[in-house]
DNA sequence: TGCCAGGTGATCG
DNA sequence: CGATCACATGGC
């Protein structure tokens, strides 16, 4: 399917951003991937997206990439709020926050814990693999259910390299599927592996709260070298940003923490 | 080798 | 409360 006059969109922006991690370059400037329980394959040209998908409508893939959302808008607004914040926000052009789903983001976010992207990336795909179901049409693995990682074997995430995070996984599964979808931080801060910035992640790319600040070790680097912050005061990062930013820090943190790894600055 | 990566839980004062 | 430490794993 095609969608016609998007602006604002860069796919390479957009997947390697760091809030997903299924999604991967195929070498002719298109992104392959999946999205749930579909897989396809993306690209850009111009003022127009193309979705190759094994599944899902047009309103499926128009809400995953948030094409309703004006982001020129967005950035104006933010760097209106805070200047500072302008070279971030030009540099990460084209990011827009995915609509991605709920377990899957609780998951994909207790594996990223002290770990990094491309150790992520690794862990997910195994766990796709082994517990996911197949994708007609595709060599992917849909996303594993509730069901497939509650009745995981500890011994078998081990085996797949999750470290001490396979047990906070099939509780968090367990739970998911005894109680459903959390609906605030604070029941998410009440699985055993999700703190803080987990739940903040989960909150921003999973449910779609646009006021969440995830405050990462990158984060730390930025607010202490852009703003002064002492490296432990993440109350304080987290004050700033919602006097500064308001309902649209998540967007503000995307463009901070993308801008900073990218550039290691 | 020791430090780091989209941190959190347990423990201790 | 806040500070400290262990925790699996792999790259540098």
């Amino acid at each position: 399917m095609v969608f016609r006059d998007i602006h604002d969109l860069d796919l390479t922006h957009i997947f390697e951003c760091g809030q997903c991690f299924r999604w991967m370059p195929d070498g002719s400037g298109a992104y392959t991937g999946a999205a749930g329980s579909f897989a396809a394959r993306v690209f850009a040209e111009g003022d127009t997206l193309t979705v190759e998908a094994t599944g899902g409508d047009e309103a499926f893939w128009r809400n995953y990439f948030d094409l309703d959302t004006d982001y020129g808008e967005i950035k104006n607004r933010l760097i209106e709020s805070e200047p500072r914040i302008r070279k971030a926000a030009e540099y990460g052009y084209g990011i827009r926050i995915l609509n991605q789903d709920p377990f899957e983001t609780i998951i994909s976010f207790i594996i990223s814990q002290n770990n990094n992207i491309p150790r992520i990336r690794k862990n997910i795909e195994s766990l796709c693999d082994k517990y996911g179901e197949p994708i007609e049409g595709s060599s992917r693995k849909a996303f594993p259910s509730p069901e497939a990682l509650a009745q995981a074997d500890e011994a078998d995430l081990a085996a797949m390299k999750l470290g001490y995070r396979g047990p906070y996984i099939i509780a968090a599964a367990k739970r998911y599927m005894e109680e459903g979808c959390p609906s605030c931080r604070d029941e998410l801060l009440s699985y055993l592996g999700i703190g803080p910035k987990v739940a903040n992640c989960i909150m921003l790319f999973g449910l779609r709260d646009m006021a969440a600040f995830p405050v990462d070790t990158w984060v730390k680097h930025i607010m202490n070298d852009m703003y002064g912050f002492d490296e432990g005061d993440t109350k304080g990062m987290q004050r700033f940003a919602a006097e500064r930013f308001g309902s649209l820090a998540g967007y503000a943190q995307q463009y901070l923490f993308y801008y900073y790894r990218d550039k290691k600055l």
